[in-house]
RNA sequence: CGCGGGGUAGAGCAGUGGUAGCUCGCCAGGCUCAUAACCUGGAGGCCGUGGGUUCAAGUCCCACCCCCGCAA
């Protein structure tokens, strides 16, 4: 009977945690380590707050180690593990070029796009707010630079109209069985024939701002608005910042306006028409499902619109 | 002690010591070819909880609970 083949994770947010879980119960090879960001501030107190991976880890208890510093002494706590193969899923650091060389089998990381375009810390994101129809999964092996190496595995998965949440359920669903195949395949011996990444061709994608949610509704197109969004909505949202009511609105669901619906003449910014509440875009309208107001709790459409005629009368 | 907003009808809000109100929704009726529009009527409230001040508290004072925005 062939030793298990023994896999260091590295993961942080809740996508990783859930990549960590589809990964585990085999008998080809076991998770012998999980290493993950070190608990910080969260939630309106600011208590330290572990990493979703690592309650994940310790829930299914492995051993999990929380590095401040990729330093020497990371190097050697690794090292002592004996790995055969890392596999990264949004670690949210950078792996220094002696961490690559301990796994036998080598590292490698699942990012969430056709590489080499969208290499970065926001590639669903990104692909929406492009307003690609196809974007995908790329598994390659990690060099020290940024999301450059070669690819082993890629697959399309179809974006067109679909929002961030959609798109990450479906990217963890087929990511996370191609991930367990390819580690299966990998540390089985079989032979892959990587894919080198055009450089011509990359395109990169910065780590998302608070400030990428601001819109002016009156300003942008709809696709515009929507594209935003169906991006942006897991975090940091849409919102726009209101002269009138002197608050910032955030908008948490909006759909396009009802095309059997007239949109009145020379209406305001927020406006109601028919049963549905309306947001008047440069080119257009969308329909307000549901809204909060800075501080308020969040309302359904006709429970903010009365919230605005009381605030702007 | 991180900063700030708030808790009054199903929802959104007004109400600064003296009869509990408005808008939306809901129910009934009316108008209408018709309606999400309009008219009339109606139901629906321990005003977050506990104490205090007062002849009198939704309102002033104290404590507590809960919700939310920022921040991370």
């Amino acid at each position: 009977m062939d030793e298990k083949k023994r896999i260091i994770f590295f993961g942080t947010p809740d996508l990783a945690a859930d990549f960590l879980m589809k990964l585990m119960p085999r008998d080809s090879f076991e998770i012998v380590a999980v290493v993950t960001n070190p608990d910080a501030p969260s939630g309106r107190k600011q208590f330290l707050t572990p990493s979703p991976v690592k309650l994940k880890a310790e829930e299914l208890r492995i051993p999990v180690l929380t590095p401040e510093k990729l330093d020497a002494n990371a190097h050697e706590a690794l090292r002592n593990f004996d790995p055969d193969l890392f596999v990264v899923v949004s670690y949210g650091k950078i792996l220094p070029k002696s961490f690559l060389e301990l796994p036998k089998f080598g590292a490698f990381n699942i990012h969430f796009s056709l590489l080499p375009k969208y290499r970065g810390a926001s590639p669903v994101q990104s692909a929406i707010l492009n307003g690609d129809d196809i974007s995908g999964f790329s598994i390659f092996q990690i060099k020290e630079s940024l999301d450059s190496g070669d690819i082993f595995v890629e697959k399309d998965i179809e974006i067109m109209g679909k929002t961030a949440i959609e798109v990450f359920s479906e990217m963890k669903e087929e990511g996370a069985k191609a991930l367990l195949r390819f580690c299966d395949d990998i540390l089985s011996g079989k032979k892959f024939i990587p894919d080198r990444q055009n450089e011509g061709e990359a395109t990169s994608c910065k780590k998302l701002k608070k400030s990428d949610g601001e819109i002016s509704p009156d300003e942008e197109t709809m696709g515009s608005v929507l594209r935003k969004y169906r991006a942006l909505l897991i975090w940091p949202g849409i919102f726009f910042h209101s002269k009138k009511t002197g608050t910032r609105i955030k908008l948490l669901e909006i759909k396009d306006w009802s095309p059997g619906n007239p949109i009145p003449p020379g209406s305001e910014l927020i406006f109601k028409s028919g049963g549905d509440v309306g947001l008047r875009t440069a080119d257009g309208a969308l329909e307000i499902i549901e809204a909060q107001p800075e501080g308020k709790m969040r309302m359904i459409g006709t429970a903010f619109w009365n919230w605005w005629e009381q605030k702007t009368h």
